[in-house]
DNA sequence: TGAATATATGTCAAATGTGACATATCATTA
DNA sequence: TAATGATATGTCACATTTGACATATATTCA
């Protein structure tokens, strides 16, 4: 893992058990939080790409600004459920939910 | 959708507002309800393929048998969370996960 | 610059998901 | 056919996630 994105995960809080890694991440913690990280960033990417504020993508999506961001910025607090759906609000097929996963 | 899904969905007490197709799904929620079960799937057939009980996952993932039957079920109880979160324990990779998805 | 707009961060009550349990149904095989 | 093991289903107390709000910090641009 790359130091960037390691600063970038200790300065937002994550914060798991067990002994392994750098972080006391075991593998599968640590899959899971890049997954959580990329699917943030393909939101993101969704929604600038669109020419959409947080604020317009959550009156879309029945939420709020500040869930939006903490979506994008991959904080501890989102599941992968609400990421999920808020690709899929943006109109992401399953095909490229399936890439947003990948990358 | 093919009747045997349909039936499977709505025998599984699924239940979503709005207006639109057969159970009144729009095409976002519908393929969210897809998408838990492509994953639900995909979870049985590894657990299988390593020869272990719904138990011996439970254990493995410190959850518990009917839990384990839910989400490969499809039950609406289940979020997408625990579902990427097991495949992450039986040792599913992010390619393989994307794969499961898209399937 | 400063005002307007966008994004980030902390908090909390309400909503949703969770493991655990009881118990039912199904499958295998002696 | 019983007995045994696996899987399904309903329920509930407890845990986590949620939208909303307040407010701080960036960013844009006149």
């Amino acid at each position: 893992m790359k130091t960037v994105k390691r600063k970038r995960l200790e300065s937002k809080g994550w914060k798991v058990g067990s002994a392994g890694e750098f972080l006391n991440l075991s593998a599968e913690e640590a899959a899971y939080i890049d997954l959580k990280l990329s699917l943030g960033e393909s939101l993101k990417s969704r929604r600038k790409r669109r020419g959409m504020s947080q604020t317009d993508l959550a009156r879309l999506m029945q939420s709020s600004q500040s869930r939006i961001a903490k979506m994008e910025a991959g904080d501890p607090s989102v599941s992968v459920d609400l990421l999920v759906k808020s690709l899929l609000a943006l109109g992401a097929s399953r095909k490229e939910l399936a890439k947003a996963i990948n990358s």
